[in-house]
Parts: C-alpha cells; sequence; structure tokens
DNA sequence: GTAAGCGCGTATCGTATGGTACGTATTTTC
DNA sequence: GAAAATACGTACCATACGATACGCGCTTAC
C-alpha cells in the first residue's frame, strides 16, 4: 500500500511548526472526516486559521487543498472496498480460514448492507407478475448466474426464458418482448457491449429491466428500473459473482414464497405430465 | 440511530423519477464517498446533470447540497468511531439483514470447516494437470455451476469442456475420457440418476472424479477421487448452490494462481486470436 | 539587550461551486 | 389522439470557498 496520509502525517510531524502540529493532531483525532469540511471548518476546529490548515496540507505534499480532499476520499473508499484492510490485527483467524472466504463473507454483508428490505420487496413484485414474460441473460461469467435464476423461476411461474447463445439469437426474441415483460440482465464488468445494445433495444420497447452488477455499476443501470449492485473484490484474479448469487437465491426464495398458491398447482401438474 | 441516510434514499426510492433513481444507485454503489465530492462529479458520476443531484438531496429532505455532505460526515463519523458496528454492521441494518444472508454465511463457514487446506491442494493439484482433458457436468439446478467453472478454467488451461444438453450427448463423450482425465460432477439431492450412471460410466473408463455435492453425499461419492460436500441448507423452499460456488471460485483462483506462467502465455494467445 | 528570522493571523482577491430560472422533451391522463 | 403535467437539462447568477499577499509578534541567537 502506498504510505496512507495519516502515516505521512506521523512522519512529519516532529519537522512541523506548532500550529500546523495543531491541525495535523485535530485532524488524526477526527480522521478523516474534518479533513472532508472545508478549510474555514477545519480551521475552526483545529483553533488555528485557515492559511495554517493550507500550509499544514501543503507540507504533506499536496499542491491544493481540493488534491487533499481527493486523497482522503480514494483512500476512504479503498478502505470501505476492501475488507481486508479492516480486521486490524487478528492473525489467528487469516491462515485458519481462507482469505477467500472470509472476503466473501464481507462481500455478502457489504452487498445485503446497500440492499434494503423496500428494494428487494419491489424487485419480487416485479419478478412475479403472472401477466408479463420473463427473459434472463447473462454475460461471459454471469450467464451461468442466468441461468440458475431462470431453472429456479421457470418451476414456480409462467414464461420464464432464458436467452442462451449467440446475441442475434437474443435480438430475435425482442419481438415477443413488451411493456408488460421483464428482463434480467447479469453484467459484471468488464462490461458487454451486446448485453447493453440488447438492454437498451429491450428498454427502448417497454420493457422493464432488473439489473444484477458489480459495485461500479454497468452502464445498463441507467436503463434498469431495480438495480442489484453486488461487491465482486476477492483475493483471486478474478471476480467473485457470489454476491449476486445470494441474491438471486434470496429472490427465488421470496418470489416462490409470494406465488405459493399458485406454483403449488405449476408443480403438481408438472408432475403429472412426466 | 436516527434513520440513515441509506435507509431514507431506500424508502423513497419507489417515489423517485428515473434521473434521480440513478443519482441514488450510484450514491448507494460508491456509499458514502461520491456524496462527499462535489456536485459535478457527483453528476458525472451518475450520468445526469448537476441540477438533478440538487434535486435528489432536496427530496432527501436536506435544504441544501452543504448540508446533505454535512449529514453524511457525521454519519461517517459515528460509524468510524464505534469499530465494533463495522464489523457487524450497525444496529440499525442488523434487523434488516435477511436472513437468507445469516444462513448462508453460516453454511460457508461450517463447508469451509470440514474441508482442509490439504484436500483444496490436492483437488488444485488434479485440476491442473494439464497433460489429462477435463470434463465438467451438473444436474438440473447445478449446470449453471459446471458453466461458471468451465468458464473461468477454459481460460487458464487447455482442454476444458462442459457437458452440455441432454444425456445421450455427455455419452457419446466418453470416448474420449481415459486415465489422464478428470472429470468435475456437480450433484446435489435431488440426485439426478442420470449423473451417477453417467460418472459410474467415466469412473470406469479410469477417469478421475471430482465430485462437488451436499451434506448428504450423492451417491457419486462412492466413485469419487474427491469429494466437496456444501452445506445446502437455508430459509427457503430451494436449497441454496452458494456454498458450492464459493469453493469453486476459490479453486478458480487457486488453479489460476498455479497456473499463472503458462495460462498468462495462453491468455496473450487468445487475445491474438480475436 | 538588540536584531534577525520564522511563524502565524488578518484582509483581500479570483474562481469554482452550489443554486435557480426557464425551455424542451417525455410521459401520463382523459 | 390531444393536452396537461411532470421531469430533465442548458444557461446563467450569486456567493462561499480556497488561495495569497502582507504585516505583526514571538522566539532565538549573538
Amino acid at each position: 500500500m502506498t504510505t496512507s496520509i495519516a502515516e505521512t502525517i506521523a512522519d512529519r510531524l516532529d519537522t512541523m511548526p506548532a500550529g500546523e502540529r495543531r491541525a495535523a493532531h485535530t485532524l488524526i483525532a477526527g480522521y478523516p472526516v474534518v479533513g472532508l469540511k472545508t478549510v474555514a471548518e477545519f480551521s475552526q476546529a483545529a483553533g488555528v486559521s485557515s492559511p495554517t490548515i493550507l500550509r499544514f496540507v501543503a507540507r504533506l505534499g499536496f499542491q491544493n487543498y481540493p488534491e487533499f480532499q481527493a486523497a482522503l476520499q480514494d483512500e476512504l473508499a479503498a478502505q470501505l472496498q476492501s475488507p481486508a484492510s479492516r480486521t486490524h490485527g487478528n492473525p489467528a483467524t487469516q491462515d485458519r480460514t481462507s482469505p477467500m472466504l472470509e472476503a466473501t463473507i464481507e462481500n455478502l454483508r457489504q452487498t445485503f448492507m446497500h440492499l434494503s428490505q423496500k428494494q428487494l420487496a419491489a424487485i419480487v413484485q416485479t419478478l412475479c407478475d403472472p401477466r408479463g414474460k420473463m427473459f434472463l441473460v447473462g454475460g461471459r461469467f454471469t450467464d451461468p448466474l442466468a441461468r440458475y435464476m431462470a431453472a429456479h423461476l421457470a418451476i414456480v411461474r409462467p414464461n420464464v426464458f432464458h436467452l442462451a447463445g449467440q446475441e442475434s439469437l437474443w435480438r430475435d426474441r425482442l419481438i415477443d418482448m413488451g411493456k408488460r415483460d421483464v428482463l434480467v440482465v447479469f453484467d459484471i464488468r468488464r462490461y458487454q457491449d451486446s448485453l447493453l445494445r440488447f438492454a437498451e433495444k429491450a428498454h427502448h420497447r417497454g420493457v422493464q429491466v432488473v439489473l444484477f452488477t458489480d459495485q461500479w455499476l454497468s452502464p445498463i443501470a441507467r436503463l434498469a428500473r431495480h438495480v442489484v449492485a453486488g461487491r465482486t473484490a476477492v483475493p483471486s484474479p478474478w471476480d467473485s459473482s457470489a454476491s449476486l448469487m445470494i441474491v438471486a437465491e434470496t429472490l427465488i426464495g421470496a418470489v416462490t414464497a409470494r406465488l405459493e398458491d399458485s406454483s403449488a398447482r405449476r408443480i403438481d401438474e408438472m408432475e403429472n405430465l412426466r
């Protein structure tokens, strides 16, 4: 890690004059929030004048105050995204359990933290409407998720279709899609143009788009009625789709519960057809 | 805690127009950092204009943008002060967490607890042998997992084949399988006869079988060289394949790391072929 | 004790930022 | 299908913010 700002401060603390040192201490005490406020507020909190604050950030090596704030924000973002840095010091759990596992669990927590019951309920509502058809499509690595979801939902409700194979095959199905229908798209980076193009066309036809993506949001998000943003970062060369899968499973369970009556009849009928 | 900003957003999300909803999603996805940036930067990140951002924060009940930022900062400060809340989510979100999530996490922990590093290493070893071919097949609901794993492994090593479609199609591929080859089977209950029959035939030809199954163990376990037993019980009408998927992701990551040199060359070559 | 140097705050300036009015496009309703 | 209402973006404005020049006061060295 490139030495954090807090570390830099600690390094140069003894070379600082009294006023700037007060600034440093107040920043550390309220790290990093006070650094995100205005110069005036920062200076007031430190009990010094604004130029002192500016001299302070200049001494840390920043050209100007906004640059300093941007650095703080980047650091904060990195900290909030990678749970690894948060495990301050319990090496006991580190080598016993898989780092993949811990990272995945943290991803799950983060994902669900940003996903309210209300949102989930709204998505369930969308997925339950039996009047419309439901299409699922995924990208290179996420297509299996689309299949997984389709395999389950096709049992509990009618008119569930997984769009497989080539883009041209999907396109031909656009003709069947209308306002009442739902398109569930899985798209994580590197986002696929083909999915965006397809989602745009579907959206243009009035199809409701439900998007499963990563925390950086596929461009499809702008068209989507509902967006599920899952955390994907794990200590691996590959991104993890696990969080999206668990959200999918949650939704599958909720939809099944909601459609219990009608789906029970449907399943009976299926058994008879064998 | 007075309802957090994230909650407020979730509450009013469905009353918002499309543009503001985009703003909401980008904020949640990059929470809370993007909200601390300037209106211009926020709007650019969300792909909307600055007035939309301002209307968005106004809808959340803030008089102006600085007031909104101050609220974010306060929330952040409160969150950072109590480190405990970071690990387990703050109390406000605690009761919102889905029982599905907790059950899944428990399943993951259980699954990995019964899966030693040694076993994982042995499986990785098996999956890395470049001399043999690798076939993956799954059941009704687990076939997507086979696809997922195949999609990744096919990139880092040669001769990875996913067996799709009907049983008869798989059978025809048996002719290509021999002692050096590996068959990865995903089979959770209700266990599929077709998979058992196929695994038996492959086993008979000397193929090494790696089995992903649930804790009650598919009958294929008898034939398998390696068995991954994942927990699948969740508060849902369906079983969860999540734990198997995370084991799969772990293995994918490990295999990729192990084959780093040869796979890098392979990936280069792939890029050239496009 | 005096003089020199460094540090800090006051006052002022230019600019980037938040805010708003208005026109257009899209959607919704009758 | 037409009209009204809602929503979004462009253009412009006021100001609050960061930046800087300057001068006073304290410390330190001789």
